[in-house]
Order: structure tokens, then C-alpha cells, then sequence
RNA sequence: GCCGGAGUGGCGAAAUGGCAGACGCGUCGGAUUCAAAAUCCGAUACCCCUUAAAGGUGUGAGGGUUCAAGUCCCUCCUCCGGCACCA
């Protein structure tokens, strides 16, 4: 007998029967969530406050627990979506009943383009758009029973919150960076007014760009001297176009394969005058204090790699006739087997240099489809720079073979005078470094295969031990050019075996080979056994015998060493070592890694022999004092493009004047409010070359406008560019601390307060960088918001706004959730839910079935991937609350696994976590008349002992987040009870557990059992968590395996805590371990206390 | 190619160097029921065996360290994610 609504299929939650009113089923869930939700939301439980309003406790430690900002999506949340969510409402409720002001709240990064997107083909206002998406999300968040503080939501689109937006872009704007003038500095600067930069100009403390006075400079140019250094400025600068988004798009937001991230349109680079933020001041500072953020470790290696800081040297090659090239390298140690340079295509130096002559060259003068040896230089390189131009970023990515042109000029080595031919190729690129390199093709895998192509000189100035010492031997075993000796292969294995041992390392090559010639003629007396010890090879390598048999060995190692290199004979090696120079020439590769500098002197200087780190920086300071070059430090990381060409975004608070000067609006003039606009439409455009206009042009009034800036009345233009939707979600975080302050951004002292860092004895200051005590989303943000976000807080620190240098102290990235996805015949998604098997049952109810698998009556094939809109695999959280309440939702996403793990979702399991649920129900509630059958009075010694024992474990699994094991862990001490059996203290405790994971149930269980159906309902939302008893959770007896010979073969019960020699007695005092090692003699007995006890046997 | 992460029953997964597979799903058996659903109880890594006992094997592969390895070290394979001519 079914109640009508409840009979679902079989794998539905269970009916209400009529017969049992009150078991927890689909229909009861709903009722006690709602119930719950609507208390919570009256009684404002979870509503946090500042310091200084009413409520406030100071006594408590403060918590800050955030969510990464969601977009409000249109089509709604699918279960993926809240893993995070579920998990930090969970852990704040946990630290809410531990004792913590518990600062959790949820807002939306509304502004973008889905909601622009949507008014463009609808004619819909954005703004309604976006505020229906935020409508129906908060209640899909309702029901998950989130418990957020309401007060604190916001919106980036609210005019109050783009108002702060806007006014700390002006921050940013009337800010330059100060940095040290020493790079190498432990002082790594910091963002300044601007105000103190025009202060310094003024007192003649810092030069001008220009080089004039600051007093001697008409406004323009002091205006420019200004603007040059801005932290957000406008530049022209190659952008990524992308026409058919009609937008600009930053660095990280296009793909390896030059497409848009979003919609995968193409994208092109163009020159655009854009606004830039000046990111890359910061690159050094974001780098570094990464190492003090407690992070994934992945998350800070793929920062670090997008930073991409490398420390090298600039080098100036002088040109004759031009102004000199510099070069960026990483390995000023090899400057001496730099044989060409090479410019990037689009190097300004191209064109000036390049001849007009066909000269005759030992290389090649041109490689490429189209090549033609009858052009001139400059023609060549007119012709290659267009071939190179035509190619997509995928061309360059996946075509390896190296193409280039010599432009027919010369530069001049300045550390050896040498005059070196000049090339373009696109192997080097534009943006990085100077845009110019030196090659160095022995130790440089790209400029190796270059010189092959080009039939380039190949020189080595760096080599390994080894073959270090086998230059010497070369050089010096016979004389320069002498006949080797009939054993020269014998006395190199020798020599070798001498120079390569650590030991050996500040002896000379000279002295050591004394030493083997000598050796050769000493009788080496055969003493067996004779192992370690000072011998003249130093400590022996590991071959037992006579010292006469080991050297033996070592020398048989050697000769096969070098009889592999190579070398046809001794003459040979002479000639490639020492003549020639081209060693990695002859073995085909280039030797990347560091060793010992060889071939490396001129009459400026010698570096020959010392190691590649020391000998960089010889060459560095030699650079340096000779005036050819510095130490310098590069970063991969760009400016970040701050421009885009669309509605929906803020607008800035910027305006030009009648000449185009950019002026910054007063504060007093904040919020620029968006204008209306009928036509949302951006210009896009399969033409690359097509014109910008951005929407916002459209709206002439508001373009046009006439402010008094301080001068008087005049008319402006206004900037008719949006910020980047990265903007808002830099800063949300603080917006939530002081929501609704019309006078500031966010109140000092209650960022203060919330952005403290949490406390450990063994931080210091330095190393605690304070901020959000736990941030939780996914890893696709690891180098776009969370770089992007770091940038806008330090600079807010550096200008005083904020109090710490890291905006989140901790960060943790959840899984995502995965789930087969189905591709019909012509490889489209369909839709995962409506995919069936052969016997028409849904796929989605078996998935362990292999198929196959059938829609709208073709065969699909089966795939498996990340839940989402664009598989078509989404399974929505309202269906899942409906059937079985979001408590058994909470419970299922927890116990999947672990929060950092990828996990496939499958809807059949839910029934594990529900049917919990519905048994801790019944243990505790009459089915028939739903009120409490827990009964007075104390548990048993055992049941007492397994919840205090569950108590431990849950705390601390809790605190580690580990929730899956909570769960598990509740399941246990439940699956000890019955129904009507239950004793009160458990109950209590039992009911306060679950209340972080399911707290519908839980506070709903706490007033029928705790509270007797009695009173006003209240939350156990701020009850503390229950605290364990160490006595009783102690065992009384435990058992304790007995090994032989590693292997488990019996056990023995014991009283805890046996000191080792008691347990030793208590287990060969057993008579089943006596018969296991009767008669074989126990050599070892190994004791682990409280764990176990292993014996090995002869 | 480089940098990360991960490989454990039919499935999701547990396991401070100390009894591998907790907990859940599924499956099988039983109880309840006129019957079914739901619920409850029991079994469930694999091999040998009628069954049980006893034994053996087993954490991607191969080596190593250790009294003892899923866990630590080395080599390799597969999958997932990121970067990709960054000088």
C-alpha cells in the first residue's frame, strides 16, 4: 500500500505507508527542510557580526570561509556545483560549534557575457537577465540548506559594489610602482600614490624618463612622464583580437591554439590603445610569497610556471654602423660559444639592419617554403617575415622544424670580439625577453637544430666532468699535437676513474695523471678483503676483491665509457675535443644541462674550468663593469589587458578631455553608472581587421557629457570600454566583510578583524600572510582570479587599504564531479538522462551495465568526463532534494570520497547515505507516532566506548575536512544502535555530530528527542560539538596479531597499554604461538606496543 | 617534450611503515509479506576445495630498503590535468 505521490520506481525513496506516518521518507525530508529553512532565515542563525555590533562575541576566534565566486548561470546548478558548497558549509558549522565566529556567505560574479549574450538574441536587458539567474539560484542554494549569511550577499553588477570596483581601479590608476633600484635587493618595492611620485619629481629625488627637469616640463609632458608609470595605463599594444567575440581577451584567456577559451572563436594579434594593468611589477612578489600560502602544491607550481621568472643577463652586441642588439639569456656561462643571434620577425631592429646585398656565407642564408637564394638579404627577410606571419599559433606549436633568414648584418661578440651573423627566425618570439637571443647551439636544443638547418657552427664552451677530462688528456697526455702512447686508452680510463670521484675535485689534472703513470709501474700487493680505506682513487666504489681487481673494474668501466663516445681514435678525440670544438656536434645533441666551462677565454677574460654557475657569474660582472650588459631577472608574465569591448561589464570612471588626455573622475562621481541601451550587439566579425566600436559607443549621450573636473565646467568623452569581468571577483571578498558601508569599500577595523591570520606559535609575521582562513573552488582558477586577485590586494596593501599582503591564507581545490556521457552516430552530446540500455531501463540507473546504449531509439556510444552543460550529463540538485532531501544529498556528495578527488557521480548510491539517515530516524523517532523513543539514563560500557571512540575520529577527521570518513564513521555508531534502544547521551551526541552534514535532520531531531517536542524550535547551529573522553574510550582488551616471519598467523587479546617486554611474555606465553615456532629458533623478536608483535625464525 | 596528480574487490572508496579492502553501492541467501516494494538479518577480494578448517595469492609492472611496504627509494607502463620553441 503506497501513498499516491510517493509510488516512484523502484529506486525512489521509500513511501510514506500509512501504517508508519512518520518514517523518513521523500515527502518527511521535504517537510523538515523547509521547516528548518524557514527558522533558520526568521531566527537569522547564521548571521555573523562585525566587531562592535550587537552579538559580537570577542572572546571567539574568527574564521573567514569562502566559496569561489559563482557566475549566475542561467540554466541552473547541477550537482557539481555545490561539492564545494556542501563542503564549507559544512566545515563552517562545524567551526560555528567548536567555538568560532564564522564569517560564510555566498555572492554572484553577475556581470558577463551569457547574460549579454542572452539580451542580444532577446532584446532582454542584461540586468533582468541576470537578476532572474540570481533569483533562482539563491533558492537552489535554499535548499541545499547552506548556512550563509544573507546580510552579506552581493552582486558585481549592484551599482553600490561596482561603485568600490570603480573606485579602486582610480586607486590603482593614481599609483605607480617604486622599486628598488638594486634588482637583487631583499626590498622588492612597492605600489606608491601618485602624489609622491610628482613629490619626488619636484624635490629632484628621482629623473625623469625624458631627462629634462621637472620644473622645466610643460604639463603635456609632465602628464606623460605620469601616465608612463601608472599601474593602469593605456597602451598600444598587440592584443588578442578575437572578432567574433567582438573583443579584446587577455593572455590566459586564449588557448595554446590561438582560439577564444570561450566559444573557441579565433584570435588574432592585432595593435589596439588599450587599458593595461602594470601586473608584471608584481611578478617577483606574487612568485615569492606563494612559498609562505598554505596551498596545493600543484597550484603554486602552475603559478610560478605562468610567473615563469627566469635570472639571467642582458648582453649588448654591438652592430657596426647601427645601435647595438641586446639579448636576454639564461646562461651567461655559454657567451662564449655564441656563433650567431637571432631576432624575432618582428624585431624593430629588423628593417634597419637587414641589406640589400646577395652575400656569399659559409651557411645557409635562407630556410623556408619559398626560399630563394637569388633575393637579397632584405628581400628574404620582407619574404620570410610574411611567410612567418601567416602562420597560426598551432602552425609554430606543432611545426618542430626551425625556419629563418640572415639579414646579412654582423654583431660583435663583446666578450671576444668575434663578429657573429644576425638571423630572424620565429623560433624566437616577439613578447619575451628583448625579442632577440643569443644562440649558443652546443647547449641549446632549439639553436642546435637551428645551426643544423643552417649548417651553423656548432662550438662547445661547456662539458661534463668526463669529457672535461678527456680534453686535458688530450691536450696534455702527449703534447698538443705529440703520437699517444700505445696504453693511451688504459691511462685515460685511469685518469678518468680519478678526475670523476668527488673526492678528487681540487686535485689537478696534471697531478693526477702523475698519478696513474706512476701507479702503472707499482706492484699493487693482492690482499684479499682489503675494502675501504684511503687509496690513491679515494674511497673505492663498492666491488669486492683486491684493490688491484677494483681498479680493474673501474678501468673496464671507463674503457667501455670510452669506446661508446665515439671517437674512432686518439687523433680523433683530439680533433673534435680539442681543434674543432664540436664534441655535441658529433653526438647529434646539445648539452643543455651545467658543467664545467671550456674553450672560454679571451684577451678580456678566462673562465675556463670553473663550474657554469660561477662562470655565469664571472662573465655577468664582467658584463657589468665593462658596460656590455646586467644581470637581469625576466618574467613570462604579461601586462594584464584590462580592456573589453562589451556591455555587460563596468564602466570605467575614466573620461577624455577635447584633446584625448584621460582624466580620472572624482570619487564624489562614483558609481558610473552603466548606460540603457536597446542594442547590446558587439561588432562582431569574421574579419580580423574589421573596426573596434563597442557597444557603449552607441549610447552618444552618455558618451558625450559636460563635468566640472576642478577647472570648471567642460564637455568629456567617456571611456567607452568595460572592464573584464576578472574585475569584481578580485575584491569580493572583502565587499563581504563590511556589505553595505556607503562610505568605504570595506571598514578597516573589521578587515582587520576577519582578515587576520590565523594564528600558529611557530609563525612569525613574515610568515604568516594572513588573509581568508580557507578558500575552496576549483582548480581552473589556479592562474586567472586567484593571480589576478593576489595582484589587486597587494596592491590595496601596498597603498594601505588592506592589512594583509595575501588576500587567501589557505586555499583548497575540490574534485570535480564526472559522469558517462553519451555521442550519437554524428559524434553530438545527447542528452545522459534519456539514454537507455537494450531492455529500455535508463542507462543512467545502471551503470555498471557496458551497454549498449540506445537514445530516441539509435545507438550511442558511451563517454566519460566532467558533469556539465557541454557533455549533456547533468544531473540537477532540485531533482535529487525532491526525491530524497537535500540532508541525504549532502551526505552522498560527502561520502563519494575524498573533497580533493575527481569522482563519478551515481545516482544509485544515494540510497547508502539515505537509508543512514532513515535509520538513525527510526533509532530515535517512533515510526508510528513520530515522537522520541531515546530513553533515559546512560549507555552500556560498549556503546559508550564506541561514540566516545567515533567522537575522536569525527573531530578530527572534521578539522582535516576528511568528510567521507565522518560519514562512514557515523554510520558505524549507528549501525551499533536500535530502534527504541537508544540512550539519551548518545542521542545528544549522536544528533550534535550529524548536525554539520545533515542539519535539517539534526536540528529537527534535536527538538523531538532532546527538547521532547517542547518550546519554540531553535537551531543547534551554534550547540557545542561534543567532546570526547579519553577514559571511556579506552579498551579494556585488545587484541594484538602475532607475526612470523612478517606474516599475521595468530592473535592474542591483552590489556591496553603493555609496556614491550610484557607483551613479548604475554605472547610466547601463548601455547598457539609456542606450537608455530616450535622447533625452530626464534632469532629476533620485534614488539611494536599496543600493535603488534613479529618473530623471525632462523 | 616538460611539470603536476592518480592507478587498491563487480563499483565508489578506507588504511600515523604494523591484521589490506572500514563504510557505502551492487550481488547472493534468509526474515517479514497473500504478493511486491520498502524494511530487517547474514554472506560477499581472488585461488585451491562439495563445504568448512587450514593454506596460498593479492594494492598498475619490475627491482630495492625493512623484522614488517598500498604507504619509503629506483626504473618502467597507463590514465587525467596543466604548460608547450619562454632563450
Amino acid at each position: 500500500m503506497t501513498t499516491p505521490g510517493n509510488a516512484g520506481s523502484a529506486h525512489h525513496a521509500t513511501a510514506t505507508g500509512d501504517h508508519l506516518p512518520y518514517r523518513y521518507g521523500s515527502a518527511l525530508a521535504q517537510t523538515i527542510e523547509s521547516r528548518w529553512q524557514d527558522i533558520w532565515e526568521s531566527r537569522r542563525v547564521f548571521e555573523a557580526p562585525n566587531p562592535g555590533q550587537p552579538g559580537f562575541d570577542a572572546a571567539k576566534a574568527k574564521k573567514y570561509i569562502l566559496d569561489m565566486f559563482p557566475y549566475p548561470s542561467g540554466v541552473g546548478l547541477h550537482v557539481g556545483h555545490p561539492l564545494g558548497y556542501i563542503a564549507t558549509d559544512i566545515f563552517a558549522r562545524f567551526l560555528r560549534m567548536t567555538g568560532h565566529n564564522v564569517l560564510h556567505t555566498m555572492g554572484f560574479d553577475s556581470f558577463g557575457l551569457p547574460a549579454e549574450q542572452y539580451a542580444v538574441q532577446t532584446g532582454q536587458h542584461p540586468r533582468i537577465t541576470t537578476e532572474n539567474n540570481i533569483r533562482t539560484m539563491k533558492a537552489q542554494l535554499r535548499r541545499l540548506g547552506l548556512g550563509h549569511d544573507p546580510r552579506r550577499s552581493v552582486s558585481t553588477t549592484d551599482t553600490a559594489f561596482y561603485k568600490w570596483t570603480q573606485w579602486i581601479f582610480l586607486q590603482i590608476y593614481n599609483a605607480w610602482y617604486d622599486a628598488p633600484l638594486d634588482p637583487a635587493s631583499r626590498d622588492k618595492g612597492r605600489a606608491r600614490p601618485i602624489r609622491e611620485l610628482v613629490e619626488r619629481f619636484e624635490r629632484g629625488d628621482m629623473l625623469t624618463a625624458c631627462g629634462k627637469a621637472w620644473a622645466a616640463m610643460t604639463d603635456a609632458e609632465r602628464r606623460a612622464e605620469i601616465d608612463a608609470r601608472r599601474l593602469a595605463f593605456r597602451a598600444e599594444v598587440p592584443v588578442n583580437w578575437c572578432p567574433m567575440l567582438g573583443t579584446v581577451l587577455a593572455n590566459e584567456e586564449v588557448t595554446s591554439d590561438g582560439r577564444s577559451e570561450r566559444g573557441n572563436f579565433p584570435v588574432y594579434k592585432r595593435p589596439l590603445k588599450q587599458w593595461m594593468m602594470r601586473i608584471t611589477c608584481y611578478a617577483d612578489r606574487l612568485s615569492e610569497d606563494l612559498e609562505h600560502l598554505d596551498w596545493p602544491e600543484a597550484i603554486k607550481i602552475l603559478q610560478r610556471n605562468w610567473i615563469g621568472r627566469s635570472s639571467g643577463a642582458y648582453v649588448h652586441f654591438r652592430v657596426e654602423g647601427r645601435d647595438p642588439i641586446t639579448v636576454f639569456t639564461t646562461r651567461p656561462d655559454t657567451l662564449f660559444g655564441a656563433t650567431y643571434i637571432v631576432l624575432s620577425p618582428d624585431h624593430p631592429l629588423v628593417n634597419v639592419i637587414s641589406t640589400a646585398d646577395r652575400p656569399k656565407t659559409s651557411f645557409r642564408r635562407a630556410v623556408f617554403p619559398g626560399a630563394d637564394d637569388r633575393m637579397t638579404c632584405r628581400e628574404a627577410v620582407a619574404a620570410y617575415r610574411l611567410y612567418a606571419g601567416g602562420k597560426s599559433e598551432a602552425d609554430r606549436a606543432s611545426g618542430k622544424d626551425k625556419t629563418g633568414v640572415f639579414t646579412g648584418a654582423y654583431a660583435i661578440n663583446p666578450v671576444n670580439d668575434e663578429h657573429v651573423p644576425i638571423f630572424i627566425a620565429d623560433y624566437v618570439l616577439g613578447g619575451y625577453g628583448t625579442g632577440a637571443i643569443m644562440a649558443v647551439p652546443a647547449h641549446d636544443d632549439r639553436d642546435f637544430e637551428f645551426a643544423q638547418a643552417m649548417k651553423l657552427p656548432i662550438r662547445d664552451v661547456v662539458y661534463p666532468r668526463p669529457i672535461e677530462t678527456m680534453l686535458y688528456f688530450a691536450k696534455a697526455a702527449y703534447g698538443e699535437d705529440g703520437e699517444p702512447g700505445p696504453n693511451w686508452r688504459d691511462e685515460l680510463a685511469d685518469l678518468l676513474g680519478l678526475a670523476t670521484n668527488a673526492s678528487n675535485s681540487h686535485q689537478s689534472f696534471d697531478a693526477m695523471l702523475d698519478i696513474v703513470r706512476t701507479r702503472r709501474f707499482t706492484v699493487v700487493p693482492e690482499t684479499p678483503g682489503m675494502v675501504a680505506g684511503a687509496t690513491p682513487e679515494g674511497p673505492a666504489c663498492d666491488v669486492p676483491g683486491s684493490l688491484g681487481q677494483r681498479r680493474g673494474t673501474m678501468r673496464a668501466v671507463w674503457l667501455e665509457t670510452i669506446d661508446n663516445l665515439g671517437f674512432m681514435n686518439f687523433n680523433d678525440m683530439r680533433r673534435h675535443l680539442l681543434v674543432e670544438h664540436n664534441y655535441q656536434l658529433l653526438r647529434g645533441q646539445a648539452f643543455t644541462e651545467p658543467g664545467v666551462a671550456v674553450h672560454s677565454a679571451s684577451a678580456h677574460l678566462d673562465v675556463n674550468h670553473l663550474p657554469s654557475d660561477k662562470a655565469a657569474d664571472r662573465i655577468t660582472k664582467w658584463l657589468e663593469h665593462s658596460g656590455h650588459g646586467a644581470h637581469a631577472t625576466t618574467y613570462k608574465l604579461r601586462d594584464w589587458l584590462f580592456s573589453r569591448q562589451r556591455y555587460w561589464g563596468e564602466p570605467f570612471p575614466i573620461v577624455y578631455d577635447k584633446d584625448g588626455v584621460a582624466h580620472d573622475l572624482p570619487e564624489a562621481m562614483l558609481p558610473v553608472l552603466l548606460p540603457e541601451l536597446k542594442d547590446f550587439q558587439p561588432e562582431s566579425s569574421t574579419d580580423p581587421d574589421a573596426p573596434v566600436r563597442t557597444p557603449l559607443n552607441r549610447a552618444a549621450e552618455w558618451v558625450e557629457c559636460e563635468l566640472d573636473l576642478g577647472n570648471g565646467r567642460r564637455r568629456y568623452t567617456r571611456e567607452t570600454n568595460t572592464m573584464p569581468n576578472w574585475a569584481g571577483s578580485c575584491w569580493y571578498y572583502l565587499r563581504y566583510l563590511d556589505p553595505v558601508n556607503a562610505a568605504s569599500f570595506c571598514d578597516s577595523a573589521v578587515e582587520h578583524y576577519w582578515m587576520a591570520g590565523t594564528q600558529h606559535a611557530a609563525q612569525t609575521p613574515l610568515t604568516r600572510p594572513g588573509g581568508v582562513d580557507l578558500y575552496v573552488g576549483g582548480v581552473e582558477h589556479a592562474v586567472l582570479h586567484l593571480l589576478y586577485a593576489r595582484f589587486w590586494h597587494k596592491v590595496l596593501f601596498d597603498l594601505g587599504h588592506v592589512s594583509t599582503p595575501e588576500p587567501f591564507q589557505k586555499l583548497f581545490n575540490q574534485g570535480y564531479i564526472q559522469a558517462y556521457a553519451y555521442k550519437d552516430a554524428r559524434g553530438i552530446y545527447v542528452d545522459a538522462d534519456k539514454v537507455t540500455l537494450a531492455d529500455g531501463s535508463l542507462a543512467m540507473d545502471n551503470q555498471d551495465k557496458p551497454g549498449p546504449f540506445f537514445f530516441d531509439g539509435q545507438e550511442v556510444t558511451r563517454e566519460y568526463g566532467k558533469m556539465g552543460k557541454s557533455l549533456r550529463n547533468a544531473v540537477g540538485p532540485d531533482d535529487i532534494c525532491t526525491q530524497y532531501g537535500c540532508d541525504t544529498l549532502r551526505l552522498y556528495e560527502m561520502s563519494m570520497g575524498p573533497l580533493e578527488a575527481s569522482k563519478p557521480w551515481n545516482t544509485r548510491d544515494i540510497a547508502g547515505p539515505f537509508r543512514f539517515l532513515q535509520r538513525l530516524w527510526r533509532n530515535l523517532i517512533d515510526e508510528q507516532t513520530g515522537a522520541s523513543h531515546v530513553v533515559d539514563g546512560v549507555a552500556d560500557r560498549d556503546t559508550l566506548r564506541a561514540l566516545h571512540k567515533t567522537i575522536i575520529v569525527v573531530r578530527r577527521d572534521m578539522q582535516a575536512m576528511s568528510f567521507n570518513t565522518v560519514v562512514s564513521k557515523l554510520i558505524e555508531l549507528n549501525n551499533r544502535l536500535s530502534p527504541g534502544k537508544v540512550t539519551m547521551d548518545v542521542a545528544r551526541a549522536m544528533i550534535l555530530m550529524l548536525a554539520p552534514l545533515a542539519p535539517h535532520m539534526a536540528d529537527e531531531l534535536w527538538y523531538r528527542v532532546v527538547c521532547k517536542g517542547m518550546g519554540e524550535p531553535l537551531s543547534i547551529a551554534h550547540e557545542a560539538f561534543p567532546v570526547a573522553d579519553p577514559e571511556l574510550a579506552k579498551d579494556d582488551e585488545i587484541e594484538v596479531p602475532i607475526s612470523v616471519m612478517g606474516r599475521p598467523r595468530h592473535r592474542i587479546r591483552v590489556v591496553p597499554g603493555l609496556a614491550a617486554a610484557e607483551l613479548e611474555a604475554a605472547a610466547m606465553a601463548d601455547p598457539k604461538v609456542q606450537e608455530l615456532i616450535a622447533g625452530k629458533v626464534v632469532k629476533k623478536i620485534v614488539v611494536v606496543p599496543g600493535k603488534m608483535v613479529n618473530l623471525v625464525l632462523e
